[in-house]
DNA sequence: GTCTATAGTGGGATAGAC
DNA sequence: GTCTATCCCACTATAGAC
């Protein structure tokens, strides 16, 4: 099904030149509030990138909350996209891990190196008002949403124990992710290794095989 | 090792009166900055919490970004601490995964149900001015190093594979950890039990026992 | 040590010329 | 559609009484 863009759906597209610098207004936006935050970003420093005047975003924008609903749901549509293109491109009949390492690659690379709409949700997501996260929360969960239905095939496949609980799968895995954005620097680790390293801890375990023998007695010994 | 509490460090804690007062100023300086972020929450704010008026809090600060900084590193003292403790209170032949559970247990314990100071941290680190960030940051760097040496102990002792790049792992873990200030509720799941599935993802993986065999094949096989 | 009052400022948002 | 000028408010921080 072809997922139409959520683009411009605000009141005043009408015309065409107008688009362009919209687009110069959140993209320097996006770049801005990923780097400083939202509080500490401006609108002058927005119209600055943007070459132009503080008062002139009044013209494409109603306000400064405004710019950052859209920056923050373009960036989950952005991420969102790119995973399920990555995730859909493969052989429906390829093996799970390899569904998971391209959402884990399509994820981290948006995230980490291609979009500052992506990287700017996930940094000032906490920090917008109420109103904004509201609405914002709706397309993280159908994004959650997706993931929780890959890693659920997953399970159906025989790929994921069906001791593990999918729920916690999830969160664990998006914020060993998301978390990336707080510390990766380019030049530290290639994107697509460090998904690598994150797919082969989360789906093979970071210990020795012979741990597995521990892992069903869920009544622990007393400490005595 | 009696590790000495940072506690009051500041210039005015000759009085033991105002030591009190000063921290009622803390303790709702870090609630209102771990519910609010740091830019929305303001001296009045605080000072409503601490039951008295704004201005009085300059008697015993220096300014809103002090009080964020002592908020931010008691934060981490504080998680330091517990999961020091945590650890150091195992028997030394204690298993590996036994240590890893306890320090995930006690990092998750502060972080979501016992410290603000820490859930604070966490949470409004980013939004802190570079000069705050910079002081806290050394902190950090010896609790991130604490955690190395545990997981560095984990693999010379075997439980923990050759193949495994620490610096991921660590970066993995800790940030499953703290994304959860993200998401979790009080009600959900036990933390207790977040930290034991967390753990058994982490070492055993969440994968069966026969993708071991694909791990070391670097070349996959090139889809035809 | 806490209060009230206020100085000072930064920045979001509007008005109206061009 | 963008500019300049400015309004206006929220908030940090200070001053001085008590």
């Amino acid at each position: 099904m072809s997922q139409q863009e959520v683009s411009t759906r605000s009141r005043r597209t009408s015309h065409p030149k107008s688009a362009i610098t919209r687009q110069r207004i959140l993209d320097a936006a996006a770049r801005a509030f990923s780097l400083k935050g939202y509080a500490a970003t401006t609108i002058n420093d927005i119209a600055m990138t943007a070459e132009m005047q503080g008062g002139s975003i009044y013209y494409h924008f109603e306000s400064k909350d405004d710019i950052l609903q859209e920056v923050l749901d373009v960036g989950i549509t952005r991420v969102f996209s790119a995973v399920r293109l990555a995730v859909g491109s493969l052989p429906a009949s390829s093996a799970f891990s390899e569904k998971l390492e391209a959402a884990v690659t399509a994820h981290l690379t948006m995230l980490l190196q291609q979009s500052d709409y992506t990287s700017a949700n996930i940094r000032v997501f906490e920090q917008a008002p109420a109103a904004v996260k509201r609405q914002n929360r709706k397309l993280r969960a159908a994004y959650g949403e997706y993931w929780g239905r890959l890693l659920s095939e997953g399970q159906r496949a025989g790929a994921i124990r069906r001791d593990v609980d999918l729920m916690v799968l999830r969160l664990l895995l998006l914020g060993a992710m998301n978390w990336a954005a707080t510390w990766y620097r380019p030049g530290d680790l290639a994107v697509s290794e460090l998904a690598q390293n994150v797919c082969d801890i989360v789906l093979n375990g970071a210990g020795l095989d012979s741990n597995h023998l521990e892992r069903s007695s869920k009544g622990r010994r007393a400490r005595s």
